[in-house]
This record gives structure tokens, sequence and C-alpha cells, in this order.
DNA sequence: GGTCTCATGTAAATAGTTACATGATTAT
DNA sequence: ATAATCATGTAACTATTTACATGAGACC
């Protein structure tokens, strides 16, 4: 069975938290990896369909009295063998697509400002995600009193913390920098 | 015309340097914008045909007295024209998938040394591209003398070199954590 | 009655990689 | 000779987003 998508394993992954829709799956996905892997409908369904087809999930359909339509999906051993199949395999990286740096890279051929205006929006996008992970943060502590898979979830978060300080603090440096060049250069543009 | 890939003005800001092949494109941008944005051949070449029917470059074909077949693609006023059109549109954040973070989420239901070899693995790569960087910024500090350009080219390595500086540490953290985990409970799998 | 959320799914378009085919030239 | 590099390009596949279609139940 080789040829399944990239989003079947991180289902089957959110799949052993406990049997879910597709809609609870988008959901769940949203509130917790997001940022660093994230799925959309358009992956989420057919990849279930194909799940099913093979055995690695189950299906129920809740549409009994007055409960209105909603497939549930609920993984099998063999869903927990492929997933465990996947863990084993050494993740690969994939470089990213950062287009403010592809568009400050050319920013000789752009005035000053702009490229200031795009590093603050940048900035503050920053910013929000890192109060979020803030907000976050108590909850998974707390959470992994009891239980070790939050203190994996943790890892993730920190990372997430430590990238956004390192590139906040790097507008701000490129901030001061643009400053510098507009003032040698006001007219240019 | 509103239906150009992406890689087109890409492109664009790097035939500003000057005339240039495929081939040539190819190996520039792997040698400079590769960690934050690359474009393969299979996006390149379609592109540049795209791009020299709307009239935003220009082919020559340099086959004389024994060059070998070679096109050489020029950026015309349109072209540079389109290249500050998409410099004027705010760049859009788009979110990275970051594998080895995926497969930490789920690390509950994995060994901790399989997760330490991931992690260790993974530094070791992010300690070789700082100093890929470390090698670069020489040349680019001294390029920045008496031109403007490589000063946002500098920005960029900036980024990187902060952004790998954060993620070496966040390694270096989670092995730790990792370690404590394999100790709490070493016979778990 | 209207809007919001729940809920499923598909179609079409865009994006992007990989592998292949082809062949010349250059260095060992 | 033969391996590496130069050089162009396509085909097939995989990935991914977006927008749309549909309709029910909940809330105001």
């Amino acid at each position: 069975m080789p040829d399944l998508p990239r989003t079947a394993p991180t289902l089957l992954g959110f799949l052993t938290w406990g049997p879910m829709s597709g809609y609870d799956l988008k959901k769940v996905i949203d509130g917790s990896t997001r940022n660093f892997w994230s799925e959309s409908y358009g992956q989420i369904y057919p990849t279930l369909r194909r799940l099913l087809e093979r055995g690695l999930v189950t299906r129920s359909d809740e549409s009994g009295d007055s409960a209105r339509k909603r497939h549930v999906y609920a993984i099998t051993e063999a869903g927990r063998d492929e997933l465990r199949r996947w863990l084993e395999v050494a993740p690969e990286r994939q470089p990213p697509r950062v287009e403010i740096l592809l568009k400050l890279f050319f920013g000789n051929q752009m005035s000053c400002a702009r490229a200031i205006e795009y590093v603050e929006t940048y900035r503050a996008e920053l910013t929000d995600e890192l109060e979020r992970y803030g907000e976050m943060r108590p909850l998974l502590e707390r959470a992994s009193d009891n239980d070790r898979a939050p203190r994996f979830w943790l890892m993730t978060l920190r990372y997430g913390e430590r990238n956004c300080e390192a590139s906040i603090a790097w507008c701000d440096e490129v901030l001061a920098e643009l400053a510098d060049l507009e003032q040698d250069d006001p007219h240019r543009d």
C-alpha cells in the first residue's frame, strides 16, 4: 500500500485521540498543529475515503434519531500499524516559502517605505502568534502533569515560540536597517 | 494578464541581474534564495515560455559558432513593470510544513530513542546550514560597500541565521527533555 | 425569518516535484 | 573512454487551495 497521501498518517495520528468526523479533524488540526502542519477539507475528505477503502479506519454513520448526517471515523489496528510505520521513517525537511524574504531580496527595486510596511505587518502577525502560544502554554503545562502526551505537544509549541521570538528580533533589526537606508537616500524610487 | 504562476516574478527579479538561461536561473536561485524560495526546472522552463509569450522577456538563441544550444532570456520594460507591480503587493504568509514537528507531536507513540535520533539529525542539518551562512556573510558584506542591493540580501541572510540559531537552541532543549522522558520510562515504546 | 454553525463532499485550478529523454562538451 | 557538467525540455504524478453546492439544526 504505497500510494497514500501525506495527509493519511496525519489523520491517523489524530484519530488515535478518539473517533472523529472529517469536520472534527479539521477543527482539531486547526487548534493544534496549524502552525507547522495544516490540512484543508479538500485533502481531509478524499483521504478519509481512501483510508476507509484500505481498512485503516472504520466509519459509523451517526444518523439515528434526530441526529444530522455525520460520519464518524475510528482508527483500526491496521491503521495503528500504518501510523507506527510512518513514525519510524525519518522526517524530511522541506524548505518553506517565505514571500516577504523574496520581496525583500529584491528590495533595492522598491521604496524603503514599502519594505518597512511589509516588515511591520509581518512583525504584528508574529506578535499575535506568540500571544496565542502564550495562551496555549499553561493549558498544556497543566495537562502534562498526569499525562505524557502533552509534553510532546509542548515541545512543538516551544519550537513556535523560539522561532517567533527570533523572527520578531529580526524584524526589529531590519526595521532599523531600512530606516538607515531611507535616510541615506530618501528620494530614491 | 492575471494568470502568471508565482514563479514568474521570481524569474523576472533574477533577470534584472542580467540575461540568463533557464539553467543559469536555477543555479543562481540555488545559490541565493534556496533557503526561503526555490524553484525546480519543471517550473522554470514552462514559466520562461509564458513570460516570452507575454513579452515580459526576450529570448536570444546563442547558437553561433561552436556554441551549444542555449536560450538566453532578458527582461523587457514590460517585464520590469510587472516586477514592480508584484513588489507593490503585500506578501502573504504561508504556513510551512515541518514534518519533524508532526512526528514529534505524535511522539508519545514512538520510542524516545527514535525521537532523539530525528532531532539530532535535524540539528546537524541546521548546523550545516548555519555554517553556509557564515561563509556567505563576508562576501555579501564586502559587496555591500559599494552597492546597495547586497544590504537587502544580507537582511534575508540574517533571517536564516537567527532562525537557524533559534532552532538549534530548540533542538538542545528538546534533546534534554527527551533524555528525561527516556529516564522516566526506559522500557516504553 | 435570518444567520450562524454543523457537516459533507466535489471540481477546478494552481503549485510543485521527480523522473525521464536527449544530446553536446569538457575534464580525467 | 567515461564521467561530469552543460543544457533544454516534457510528462506524470503528487500536493494543495479555493470555491462551490447542499442541506440540517440551533439560536435570536
